[in-house]
DNA sequence: CGGGATCCGTAAGGATACTG
DNA sequence: CAGTATCCTTACGGATCCCG
């Protein structure tokens, strides 16, 4: 409620009150991927402290970034999902998301990943003017871990969701991050040579795949 | 020195570790309108203080984002820049203004605007189709206090700068934010009338402006 | 005067436990 | 399941002081 104002009428300075405290991004970041429970939220963002986590969605809603919902019967499930003013965060977190990966590095001990992360790492890094390029019509399965997202590039659209679709032109299992492979420090051949990435296409499908999603 | 983590291999999470401390991310705005030394930095952020300045500026040059310079003899100042990667938040910062814009409302009670504020607030709300579609080529001088900047629109590109033009198209005196007339609720006639704008131009150069940088 | 460092009180975050 | 409550620790905010 009384976040600290940072006295300056700026719209980033206005949005850095709204959603610039700590874990707030990283909450919208999920339910960009879609509405999403207490526990959801949770399991999504393991670290953060339920305290806080309790605070963040009422600053939000209060901040007319997300809206509380309590599903009718019989589920009463109570659902946070996001505003359409909040849903317009959307391109401020995919160029953060952009931004972010290029720092990613290796993966640190401790850091996790998750299907929502996945997610929107897919549409972050997105390039349809190269996908259009092509007039690619391609659909990937791809696995990391237990995780399974997929990704339909269409022409110059892409559609990403949660789990496996069927019949996918390109299944691509990550052995670890595939940032290497993405911001061109190794190409198709060499990700399948290391280990890093095993599929059932070729080393030219990752390499096109990397085209389609490059870091950077 | 170590900001805490967020424990997920993610861009999001990677960009909020490096940039989502509070008021790291309006150094950078300021910083994105051209280098300054530490004290132009206090003077456009007022209410930061002293020593969260120091730390933030230390963590930014640690992070890639900015770099601290010292010019050469007789200045010997020491001026902060935006590395390249820093630089690279332009899209991030240019996205979050739009957003947070949209909240602006009336300027609350100490709430201050500076020339950098009003630069990037161009830049962020400019809509480069709509000034392409008349293939508009105008100068506009906007005054908002003793603050002055000018924004040159030619075609689809823009330049905006602090300070003065040389013979401008059209000058608009600002009495007050301009948020009503640029989304939408009064029309340059309105804004004219009550009094919140004045102007060398017309009331159609005023809707013209509105239209070249929406809020919304 | 530019470029900080230091000190201190308060507010927010973090970890854990507990409840309707 | 969806949060509160508690306790502790860290960070922030505000003021002042320092040094070349």
């Amino acid at each position: 409620m009384t976040t600290k104002s940072y006295g300056q009428y700026c719209g980033v300075a206005r949005a850095m009150e709204l959603v610039g405290e700590r874990w707030a991004l990283l909450i919208v970041r999920d339910l960009l991927v879609g509405p999403k429970r207490y526990t959801d939220l949770r399991a999504g963002l393991p670290k953060i402290p339920t305290n806080v986590l309790a605070t963040r969605l009422k600053e939000l809603e209060q901040g007319g970034v997300v809206a509380r919902r309590v599903e009718p019967s019989p589920s009463r499930a109570i659902v946070y999902e996001l505003t359409p003013y909040g849903a317009d965060l959307d391109q401020v977190v995919l160029a953060l998301g952009r931004w972010g990966a290029r720092s990613l590095g290796e993966l640190r001990p401790g850091e996790i990943v998750t299907t929502d992360i996945l997610v929107m790492a897919l549409r972050s890094t997105f390039r349809p003017d190269r996908a259009k390029k092509v007039r690619a019509r391609v659909s990937y399965e791809l696995r990391f871990g237990d995780l399974v997202v997929h990704a339909l590039v269409d022409d110059e659209s892409l559609e990403v969701a949660a789990g496996p679709i069927d019949k996918p032109n390109v299944v691509i299992e990550a052995r670890g991050p595939l940032s290497p492979l993405l911001n061109g420090e190794i190409d198709g051949e060499a990700a399948l040579k290391t280990g890093l990435v095993t599929t059932d296409g070729t080393a030219a499908d990752l390499n096109r795949f990397a085209q389609f999603f490059p870091i950077q």
